[in-house]
DNA sequence: ATTAGTGCAAATGGTTTGCAGATGT
DNA sequence: ACATCTGCAAACCATTTGCACTAAT
């Protein structure tokens, strides 16, 4: 195993932080593409190349949780640390974090059961909520 | 609910058929491109373009199950009807089905518990297999 | 000064689509 | 004949990369 990243940054850049806090703007997950075009519509002035390097970094830096939606593109939310996984409205996008210990437990078992090792495992749920 | 698609396909396709055989021979996802790959291989002239029609239209028929690799690519496997989730080997792609009563009770059960209806769910499990 | 951070435009790479020709019924 | 199936090449689109430039230390 690995230690959870240190966060091995480089110097304090401007863009990190207009990013991080547009971020913080959704509560849902969003595109590279979603987030530059909500910058440049706030007047943020950024390269869609910029938003791609660092919306990377900050997933390696763990500051971030992507996933892939169906469409295929990638997707990007501000995260809490610990391990959980997310239940997505279909229809508007609202995401919330859901917590399944028997899910891990039944992954680890099954896993081991087939005589797999250094398991990690997807879970999504997708569904359409009250609102809709 | 809709029913399971009770094939409505078109006229007897040739391609159709020789993807079909193409994809029996693996027993792990593979993408568009590796069928492409495969084909050409065993003298099998056929475009890629129809073989990501068909592959798409197989899925469409209930024929086969499709999941996103870790790349993004769209991979395909020949597949049982019932329900299930997959246990990949992220060496040699070996891939194993796996079924998860306690997970689809969950899922369910989470889903409702948020008001959330009509719930679709993805869990993958990927790990190293024994041979590695 | 140095070097990481950034923008722009060009390059990638998987997937889709338009259209003319081949094929099954 | 007639509609579907195919192949090819062009079109798409999200993402990546090369390179010159800006800005933080």
């Amino acid at each position: 195993m690995n230690a959870p990243s240190p966060a091995p940054r480089g110097r304090t850049s401007t863009k990190r932080a207009a990013i991080a806090e547009t971020l913080a703007g959704f509560d849902d997950f969003r595109s590279a593409q979603d987030v530059h075009v909500a910058m440049r519509q706030t007047d943020q002035r950024v390269g869609l190349a910029t938003v791609y390097r660092t919306l990377q970094a900050m997933v390696e830096g763990g500051e971030l949780d992507s996933l892939r939606s169906e469409t295929g593109e990638v997707t990007y939310r501000l995260c809490s640390g610990s391990h959980h996984h997310h239940l997505v409205c279909r229809v508007c996008g609202k995401a919330l974090e859901v917590r399944g210990p028997a899910v891990e437990k039944w992954a680890e078992a099954t896993a081991a059961a087939h005589g797999f090792r250094e398991i990690s495992h997807t879970v999504e749920l997708v569904g359409t909520c009250s609102d809709h």
